[in-house]
RNA sequence: GGCCAAGUGGCGGAAUGGCAGACGCACCCGACUCAAAAUCGGGCGGGGAAACCCGUGUGGGUUCGACUCCCACCUUGGCCA
């Protein structure tokens, strides 16, 4: 073997490294393990798609391997696992359609990502493996789900405790047993409601609102509609203030953070209690701006709102009817969309102004959601846009309560008198009464404090979080593990009789009834216990559920008393680094987060954020293409026939993306290539096909099935080896950056990983043996300054996970020692374990060749010598006003004015001074000097 | 519509107040070869014969000096409505 062949080579390294389990971690406080500071360094596990791995999961998984293996070199215990987010609708679809049971479909896939991810190489404990569809996981998740069963939020102690440690009002404790477990009942963080929820006839499921994308499921797109069902809900939003706070505790991306925090949509104003005229009704709304109440000229009540049946007079009946039927089968963001029209209806009722003592209408109207806020507004159309477009629709009248700058009367044409547009913004109140001549923010002090004081009103915080809909009518999920008494009272399982195991079934498809196919299992479901009949809770938990605790699983995978030991979760937590795709920004972060803190608050986790650090990879696209306009393909198919050019059709995928034909060459196997660069031709700053007038468009987009541009791992590894694609990958651009794929940027890579096995090894040779220019021989001062320079640029850009530019170091000092006569090969060495965490198989069969019969997975990392950084001379440019007109070799300490004498004195600086007054010289030590002259 | 991110050669990108284009891809020339591939050496933003001039989305500003900082705008992408 004498040349480069990373097919032999990873395989041996790889079957070497699961044999001597060389990335097992140790316990803290093992025997015969040395005292370590830890490191925990977690990807987001990935759900097993039958499709196999993608280009875009070794990106986040290298680059968490690169920093795993660094971090070994440098001495840390390492946490560095995989695992399978392995419950999910497709199993279940596939098992529907074909008869298979998920359980192998899963299975089968988990085989298959296994492999996958084991021949790139990545530097993951095997032993710590884990699956969240395995009843050894799920009976765990079992019991986190009874904790949160088990726990109430006490807002004044700000926290979660024990569900017997809440408070019983004695009116409550007076009506008996019963009247205490229904208040109980009411204050657990994992509770039942009634709730309006999307139930997907076709898939015969309700869907979380994430899990509804523009009216139909994300999933299969069918057509949602809003039902009101009995779900089991999660009270996230009692965490909401904390989830919010904690962001400052954690090192996120600031976008994601401002992703979260606009999910949790905080606002704080105040709840008015509206009296209904000739009516015992009340009703109240939630506003920010209780300052614009005496603008207040109508109310809006959300057509789903439990008043309007009441409120509805005999002559409005049904015009009513007929708009809430319209209305139940438009999604929310079709309701509330600003620029779409408004449309409503009178109810016939009219509330009173309190402040005004004014009757004002009171409409339903889509635009207001039933679940925010209290599903009613006091519509103040002067100074909210939707208020105001419904008021002109329906010449409601618009009373300006805040007086506008006067150049916005003027940019909208507006009058004090008649406005044009709403006006939003804070300014002065007017037509206010007692609160005229107020600033906004001491307008909306003062009346909160005048709606307290008169009771008809009171200071507000609002949340546009929702509590978490925890149930779904599926088989593959979790059970609940509860059952269900005959007087309606809910008992948890024992924590021995956990996991509770889904029933065998022979048909998984719905039941189409809420139930969920688990119902179909009576003997499963019906439980005698002393006589008395229980049924099991039929639904089953989200797939969010198994990725909300994985994290901590890893940390002791294999202990059967508890999710994890204390002492692990203590030594280990928190994760220091987590690397995953921004899909997951808000929702998986939010519920992992909310458990987290369910978790800390009960004494079972050490600290009160899990993940420390996060960082998202950035999506990788497909390769670039070009594409024509159909118009051009009617004109030109001809000729591109001629040219043996084929045009793929190719359907606009987004909204507003137009149809196209993509341009594509044949291979010598027939297969289809993207167009070389050598047909393209650049004219005015457009593009053309070579010798035509065909405008092209360029463009990379999302690989996608349908697009057929999907790149497989496995044909990349095949060909060009792993360690060639895990540096490609961190090569070709920053972590976070959106890149498109390129497979002649693997060429590259691949050129440059032969080009360091022959700087090592001779190619002549039978056997793997070292080139005949590497000596054992001290290596020149030019030669060493090379060396330390690429260390430390290595060394900090691994630390900031800049490994593009790493790369690039790497690449430049393997240019300059092939160069070499003679190879030091103690500078071979070092830089074989400095490339090590990038390509960890070449760099073993490099190690081993230079004399090392050990992995060097755990050899010192390298460390620089600053003095060996320094140049003996350095060049400086010399500018004259801002342009560089000569340059000067120096000491790098000369000091200031022997370099600026030695500027002025330049020949190559003199023409541009002479005849002219030096108005000043600045010279920057180290980096340049710039004469300035008049 | 709001919030966030980003616009640099033919392409991916580098430089984040101090020589714009490191490194790689593509392309061009040369060496080796009967030839090709591979490899090695060289060139490679635009204009110009050259001196030199222009050039980091557009317009303005701060600065001795701006890809980098500030303001406005345009375009693209993401999230939210």
């Amino acid at each position: 073997m004498p040349s480069y062949h990373p097919a032999v080579i990873e395989r041996r390294w790889q079957e070497y490294w699961l044999r001597e389990k060389t990335f097992r971690t140790p316990e803290p406080g093992e025997a015969g393990v040395a005292d370590k500071p830890k490191f925990y360094v977690l990807d987001m596990f990935p759900y097993p798609s039958g499709a196999g791995l993608h280009v875009g999961h070794p990106e986040g998984y290298t680059a968490t391997d690169i920093v795993a293996r660094y971090k070994r070199m440098r001495g840390y215990h390492v946490l560095h696992p995989m695992g399978w987010d392995a419950y999910g609708l497709p199993a279940e679809q596939y098992a529907i359609e074909k008869n298979i049971h998920p359980r192998i479909t899963t299975q089968q896939n988990i085989a298959t990502f296994r492999r996958q991810i084991q021949s790139l190489g990545f530097s993951y404990d095997w032993d710590r493996e884990i699956d969240t569809t395995d009843p050894r996981y799920f009976k765990w998740t079992q019991w986190i789900f009874l904790l949160i069963y088990d726990t109430w939020y006490d807002p004044v102690a700000r926290k979660g405790r024990p569900i017997a440690e809440l408070p019983i009002p004695p009116e409550v404790q007076a009506q008996g047993p019963q009247a205490v477990r229904r208040y109980q009942d009411a204050h657990r963080l994992a509770y039942q409601a009634e709730v309006p929820v999307n139930w997907c006839p076709a898939l015969g499921t309700v869907l979380a609102n994430e899990e509804v994308v523009d009216g139909k499921s994300e999933r299969g797109g069918f057509p949602v509609e809003r039902r009101p069902l009995r779900q089991w809900l999660l009270r996230i939003t009692a965490y909401a203030d904390r989830l919010l706070e904690d962001l400052d505790l954690v090192d996120w991306p600031e976008s994601i953070k401002q992703m979260q925090r606009n999910w949790i949509g905080r606002s704080e104003g105040a709840e008015v209690h509206f009296p209904v005229a000739d009516n015992s009704a009340v009703i109240t709304v939630f506003t920010t701006r209780p300052d614009t109440l005496f603008g207040a000229t109508y109310m809006v009540l959300a057509p789903e709102h439990p008043l309007v049946a009441q409120l509805t007079t005999p002559a409005q009946q049904a015009a009513v009817a007929a708009y809430q039927q319209q209305a139940s089968r438009k999604s929310d963001l079709e309701r509330t969309e600003i620029s779409k029209a408004k449309t409503g209806v009178f109810t016939g009722s009219y509330a009173i102004n309190p402040l005004t003592g004014q009757r004002i209408p009171i409409w339903i109207a889509d635009y207001v959601l039933a679940s925010y806020g209290t599903g009613a507004i006091m519509a103040v159309p002067a100074h909210d846009e939707r208020d105001f477009a419904f008021a002109r629709q329906y010449g409601l009248p618009i009373v300006p309560v805040v007086q506008p700058p006067a150049e916005w009367l003027q940019q909208t044409g507006s009058t004090l008198e008649q406005f044009t547009a709403a006006f939003v913004g804070d300014g002065v109140a007017i037509n206010s009464d007692f609160l005229n001549g107020l600033p906004t923010p001491q307008a909306k002090q003062r009346i909160i404090a005048w709606l307290e004081e008169k009771g008809i009103g009171q200071r507000r915080v609002q949340y546009k979080l929702r509590d978490w809909l925890f149930s779904r009518q599926r088989y593959w999920g979790e059970p609940f593990p509860l059952l269900h008494g005959p007087d309606g009272e809910v008992i948890p399982l024992p924590p021995e009789a956990l996991p509770l195991l889904p029933p065998e079934l022979e048909d998984f498809r719905p039941t189409g009834s809420p139930e969920g196919p688990l119902a179909k299992a009576t003997a499963w479901v019906e439980v005698v216990i002393n006589g008395k009949k229980y049924r099991r809770e039929t639904n089953t938990m989200p797939q969010w559920a198994g990725s909300c605790w994985y994290y901590l699983r890893y940390i002791d995978p294999h202990n059967d008393r508890q999710f994890a030991d204390p002492d692990k979760l203590r030594y280990w937590l928190p994760v220091d680094l987590y690397v995953g795709g921004a899909e997951h920004a808000v929702l998986h972060l939010l519920y992992a987060r909310f458990w987290h803190k369910v978790l800390y608050d009960r004494g079972y986790v050490p600290c009160p954020e899990p993940f420390q650090r996060l960082v998202n990879q950035g999506m990788i696209l497909g390769e670039y293409e070009y594409h024509i306009s159909p118009a051009d393909y009617d004109l030109y198919r001809g000729q591109l026939d001629q040219m043996g050019i084929v045009a793929v059709h190719r359907a606009g995928k987004e909204e507003g993306e137009a149809d196209s034909y993509v341009l594509k060459v044949r291979g010598i196997d027939g297969k289809l290539l993207t167009l070389p660069e050598e047909m393209v031709e650049k004219r005015k700053g457009k593009m053309f096909l070579k010798g035509t007038e065909l405008e092209l468009t360029g463009r990379a987009d999302k690989m996608s099935k349908s697009r057929g541009n999907v790149v497989n791992p496995d044909d990349i590894v095949r060909e060009y080896g792993a360690d060639s694609l895990r540096l490609y990958e961190m090569f070709m651009g920053p972590l976070e950056a959106v890149k498109p794929w390129n497979t002649r940027g693997v060429e590259g890579v691949h050129r440059f990983l032969s080009r360091v096995w022959r700087l090592i090894i001779d190619e002549a040779a039978e056997q793997v043996q070292l080139h005949p220019q590497v000596h054992d021989v001290p290596p020149d001062r030019e030669t060493l300054r090379w060396l330390h320079r690429t260390i430390r640029k290595v060394t900090e850009d691994t630390e900031a996970l800049r490994f593009n530019t790493a790369i690039a170091a790497m690449m430049e000092l393997v240019n300059y020692l092939t160069r070499l006569p003679v190879r030091p090969k103690q500078v071979l060495e070092t830089f074989v374990l400095l490339l090590s965490p990038y390509a960890p198989h070449i760099a073993e069969e490099l190690w081993r060749a230079l004399g090392h019969p050990h992995t060097l997975a755990y050899e010192p990392w390298p460390t620089y010598d600053p003095e060996l950084l320094r140049d003996e001379q350095i060049e400086i440019p010399i500018q004259v006003n801002g342009k560089v007109r000569s340059r000067l070799l120096i000491a790098p300490d000369t000091d200031e004015a022997t370099v600026q004498a030695a500027a002025l004195a330049d020949p190559a600086v003199q023409p541009y001074l002479s005849g002219r007054t030096v108005k000043m010289v600045k010279v920057v030590p180290g980096r340049l000097v710039n004469i300035v002259v008049a």
